[in-house]
DNA sequence: TGAATACGTTAACAAAAGATAATAAATGCT
DNA sequence: AGCATTTATTATCTTTTGTTAACGTATTCA
């Protein structure tokens, strides 16, 4: 395992909580590489999976499947914790497909790993109880601005925001989901923006 | 301080971690009534409001405000925790005002002494894990509900689901905003529903 | 490199939602 | 009880979105 991706999820956590050495030694051997080619499913709709990833290389999204259709909602990009995150809490099967958008590198661990770390270690807990605040924040400002602001209000947002990364890398039919709207309709939002 | 009253209070907390009476006693020294009018302000956009709530008697409701617009987004009952937890735990000003819609009595203990108890007691530490996750996984829900289906799909799930007392107790237009449309809209949707 | 696939735009039409205003019914309050 | 306020519906008109399909371009992959 090479040590830079070693220092890059432990900088990741540590935007949360300080670790010594000894409660960052307690994750490593659980730590597993994990690679995907573009477009391969990671975690799939129905099953239990049970692991948490961390991106080292590489973009990745999710999505719900209703009617047949594919709706995406959220992108991870590098330095990002991802993972079926509530299934894997209520060890129900998975609602959503996680998928490479290009070749992906990972670390992972299984959750009830991380189960345990929260067992033993109060630092871990707290790490937990921090990480799923900071999820929970970032839903709740994204369900506000779902509720209280227009599609092409979204999309502006979104254009000056600092999420850049998504319109840069992600193809536009996937923003157009993730904004809650078609892809027509993005197609629409932006050329009356460029009309202007 | 009646029984009764904590006794609720350490239910609902019971609903995520059993406590020993000597953690239970750790939060009520800070414990304090609050007792609210029908339209009363609880907690006011701006400001930095640092107490958390308990419903014991009442409705309340969410809103933000957008170009002089209430947009009600979430409602809160007898037996919930009420606070506007992300100002709190940012420790930045409120962006959304809390509402009595009837007159209310909450139970109240400041953000600040929940958190010297994490500091505290890995107990309650896994407390505000285990109440940050149940947040964030309904705050998943609701917005992959926004984001994967319509308007009026959203009012068919409101129906049937388990969240009857909304739509017992609460103004329709409050609802509407709740669904992400306008009161007039939501009327429509309803008529359309009951020609068939 | 060549063929298949993916992607973004545009068009035409239907369906739904927003905005505004008028009305009627219900509710709250003194 | 009576008056003001709140609430829900309905109508009209405008704007936006959804749907489907066609088209051209870009990308992917064998």
């Amino acid at each position: 395992m090479e040590t830079k991706d070693l220092h890059a999820l432990r900088a990741a956590i540590q935007r949360f909580i300080l670790l010594t050495d000894e409660e960052w030694e307690m994750l490593v051997p659980d730590l597993q590489y994990c690679y995907l080619s573009r477009g391969e499913h990671w975690i799939t709709e129905g099953q239990k999976e049970r692991y948490m990833g961390f991106v080292l290389e590489g973009d990745m999204r999710h999505f719900y499947t209703r009617d047949g259709e594919e709706k995406t909602t959220y992108f991870y990009f590098e330095n990002h914790l991802v993972g079926s995150y509530f299934s894997a809490i209520n060890n129900t099967p998975s609602r959503l497909t996680i998928e490479a958008l290009t070749d992906v590198r990972l670390l992972t661990f299984s959750y009830a790993h991380l189960k345990s770390l929260y067992d033993q270690c109060p630092k871990w807990e707290r790490f937990g109880r921090m990480v799923a605040e900071y999820l929970a924040a970032g839903l709740e400002e994204r369900m506000a601005g779902l509720l209280t602001m227009s599609p092409e209000e979204r999309y502006i947002e979104l254009l000056q925001g600092n999420k850049h990364k998504i319109l840069e890398r992600i193809p536009q039919h996937y923003i157009a989901n993730y904004l809650g709207i078609t892809p027509v309709s993005l197609s629409r939002i932006r050329k009356r923006l460029s009309d202007k």
